[in-house]
This record gives structure tokens, sequence and C-alpha cells, in this order.
DNA sequence: GTACAGGCAGTAT
DNA sequence: ATACTGCCTGTA
């Protein structure tokens, strides 16, 4: 069976809860990556047309951030196959097409996924488009205001006050204090794409409000850990229902694994699926989240 | 009112 | 190691 990577979705994949800071307007999705203002836009009148159906803009002019962003120099054919072994992520993989696993800019992709522990995807959106606002450079492209990314320096010199307005709420102390992590270069992201997976993980767990899900998304999204499996709510759900195979005998009943995960139960499941998906775990993750949402009927 | 949402840290045992 | 708790805040 071969999988087609010319079927690459942008729309799908921008909507696949990786990423919140993408909007819809007229006909063009627009999205914030740092200090850019990324443009996505259907050219419907050669919608016949293969090729160049997709017009990719930024602002300023970044050319090929699509090739970088939407991860397009995998070999997509190779990874669908290797994981598609597993019957679930092969109807998966054939169900939405063109869904891909995205490489997001470091320290943004760290600051919404600290954001994002214990609320829903529209508050986090929310809180991070707040953030924006807020901590920003504004910037206008086709008439529309647009605000970026906050510079950590911006959100290390903040009051706790300032963030929490932004509707952090407790998340606040943690923002500032990776932020002046990052400032002070402790935390620095290229040394943490260079790191093992192992390495890495342990460096990031070691931040104030960074957990294991947390960590998980920030390797899988933006440090370059394809081996990555990151479990929230969502994936515990589809573990407990469809892999229990996979969870050893004694260790759990599949009913506690729906609550919460401990420390240690996280460790063995999330290495128990990289043994079984092997290098590219964080694709077949990608696929199995989204299955997981979509049966559960959510609307993103 | 109160339960819940893509977790996490802190404390006691 | 495990069990249990509180946490900001918006929405149903």
């Amino acid at each position: 069976m071969s999988m087609k990577a010319e079927c690459f979705n942008p729309e799908l994949t921008i909507n696949s809860g990786q990423m919140f800071l993408w909007q819809k307007k007229k006909d063009a999705w627009y999205g914030i990556h740092a200090d850019h203002v990324l443009k996505l836009s259907i050219d419907d009148q050669h919608a016949d047309k293969k090729e160049g159906r997709i017009k990719y803009d930024s602002f300023p002019e970044d050319r090929g951030w699509e090739k970088r962003l939407f991860r397009m120099d995998d070999d997509i054919d190779k990874i669908l196959n290797i994981i598609s072994f597993d019957p679930l992520v092969r109807s998966s993989v054939m169900r939405y097409p063109g869904l891909r696993v995205m490489r997001q800019d470091p320290i943004q992709c760290m600051f919404s996924f600290l954001c994002a522990s214990n609320i829903n995807i529209q508050r986090i959106r929310k809180i991070l488009f707040n953030l924006c606002n807020r901590f920003g450079k504004k910037m206008t492209v086709d008439g529309d205001q647009f605000f970026m990314f906050p510079r950590p320096r911006d959100l290390h010199a903040a009051n706790i006050a300032e963030i929490v307005n932004c509707g952090t709420g407790y998340r606040a102390k943690s923002i500032k204090m990776l932020a002046s992590k990052i400032h002070n270069r402790e935390i620095v992201p290229q040394e943490l794409i260079r790191m093992s997976y192992e390495d890495a993980k342990r460096s990031l767990l070691d931040i104030y409000g960074i957990g294991d899900k947390t960590a998980d998304c920030i390797l899988l999204f933006s440090l370059e850990k394809l081996e990555a499996f990151p479990i929230d709510t969502w994936i515990a759900r589809i573990i407990s229902n469809k892999y229990e195979i996979l969870l050893g005998k004694n260790n759990m009943g599949t009913s506690s694994l729906r609550h919460h995960l401990s420390h240690q139960q996280y460790r063995f499941l999330s290495s128990r699926m990289r043994m079984h998906f092997g290098a590219y775990a964080g694709y077949a993750q990608q696929y199995l989240y989204y299955y997981s949402r979509h049966i559960a009927g959510r609307k993103w």
C-alpha cells in the first residue's frame, strides 16, 4: 500500500490541535509564528490543477517557510508506511489524508503548551491571543492588525498581574519563570534540538510548570523528536479502549487510565507506545489523537 | 450551583 | 512510589 504525499492538507493540519494561533479571514488562513505572520490561501480558480493550488505567503517574507512548518523534508511516504503496520493507525491515515506533524517555533511552542494545562483548546487560543495582544509587536497584513508572539524578554520583564490579566490564571508564574530561563539562556532551543530525546526531556521537566505531557508536545512539535508520544486525556482514552494489549497484565486497570496518570504510569505507557511504533511514534500519535477527538465529535 | 476542560506541583503517607 | 489536593477561569 502506498501513501500519497501529494494529498497534504494544510487546513486539516492547522486545525488538528497542534497549533493555536491560526485564524481564518475571508478565504485565507493567517497564523502567528514567532515574529512572522504566515498566510495560506486556497486558490479556487486553479482548483482543477493539483500543483500550485495553495499559495503560501509570509510577512515579512520568509521563503520556504511552508516546507519547514509542515515538515515537507520528511519522507512522508516512508513514515506513513512504517506506522501503518498498526491497523488503527492505518485506518486513520486513510481516513484523514494530508494530516501532518508540524515543526513549530520552539519558544512559541514552549509557551503555548505551558499555557495548555487543564483547559480546553478554545481557552488556550484565547489566552495566547491575549498574550500576543498585550506583549507582542503589531503588524498590519492585508489591512488587518496582527500581534506577534511575545519575546521572552518582554514576558520576563512583565508583572505577574499583567500576565494574569491575559487570562492565564495560575499559569502566570510558570510563564514568567520560563521567560526568565530563556532570556538568561538557561534554556537554549538549539541545544535541546541537538540532545537525545531523553536528555532533552529531562531538561524540559526541570522547568516549573512543564510535566510529562507538556514536555512531549514540545519535543514532538518543535524539537525534532519524532519518537515523542504525548499522552493527554484523548490518547489515554484511545489507549485504554484500543491498546489494552500493550498495557501489560497487572500494571493498571484501564479505568484508572482515564483519570490520572502517575509519572510512572506515563513513562511506562509512553515507552510502550514508542516501542510499538518506533522512531516515528509521534506521527502515529497525531493520527490517533485526531481520530480520538473526531469520533468523540469534537469540533476543535 | 457545579462539573469540567489537551496537567502540574506540593504535601502527607 | 502512590494518593490526594488545590489551582485560574470560562463555558455548559
